[in-house]
DNA sequence: CTGAGACTGTAATGTTATTACATCAATTGC
DNA sequence: GCAATTGATGTAATAACATTACAGTCTCAG
């Protein structure tokens, strides 16, 4: 099962976010993307939900923002990918982490089988501030 | 330190959280509340900023909306309350389960402590299907 | 060729949240 | 008492985020 090449829009979009040090709102994606012929939000969020399918770029959800995922290229968090992905959010630089810890993974998993409930997307973000921000 | 009364709308917001069975919009909570006087977004908002900072209520992220705090009448889970809540949320039927895991949170500690991160909000949500709807 | 499916373009609209400014009431310090 | 401060409120306008609806294009299997 070989995935399909990005679209032009899929494109455009995902090196916009894998070129950003930082997050990015849909609409701050758009206005990078004037030159290039975008012109309505759709075009964006489009281009966004294919994305996300492909676990080739996370969505924050504290922030109603967008980031590449941190394993470049590889697909790797998607659905073949190594459980949930979680976030620390720097509040005063904007910078992300992305990472993951299998235990809290299972944890999780714990919990929802013990109540039956059939997880589908977990969201962890910890907002704070970062090592440099707080010295 | 004894907290000071809520403010007659900050009842009015509570009140219509604590009531309903599900989560609310802003919007919604406003819609709620025309017949009390209410006519603008902010007047919610404010008040939901007040709930929030006690811990009496609880903003799901990936929804948007909010939540009374179920450990109802104790602000138990504000300042001095017990770590992180996550919420499992049925995409389903939109039912919330408010739950504390304490080693989930000891784990994201750890996580921090290590990359010197000062986290000052978690945000945990599990989306997917409750026991009956996935019945 | 043609019909199905996926992608695109555009406009309009819906939903969520904030900024700006004016007013009112309670509290505090002089 | 009476400024000065603080915190809550009311209203309007706007900003920011996201979706619906509809039409056109492209590709490919049959």
């Amino acid at each position: 099962m070989i995935a399909p090449a990005l679209t032009k829009n899929q494109t455009l979009v995902f090196d916009v976010l894998s070129h950003s040090d930082g997050p990015l709102s849909a609409y701050t994606i758009l206005d990078k993307l004037r030159d290039h012929g975008f012109r309505a939000p759709l075009q964006v969020y489009r281009a966004l939900d294919k994305l996300l399918e492909r676990g080739m770029i996370h969505r924050l959800e504290s922030l109603n923002a967008f980031v590449a995922c941190a394993h470049q290229e590889k697909a790797c968090c998607g659905a073949h990918g190594h459980g949930t992905v979680a976030f620390a959010i720097c509040e005063s630089c904007g910078h992300v982490v992305e990472f993951h810890d299998h235990a809290v993974d299972h944890r999780l998993d714990d919990w929802a089988k013990q109540r039956k409930f059939k997880p589908a997307k977990t969201t962890i973000e910890i907002r704070g501030l970062c090592e440099t921000c707080s010295a």
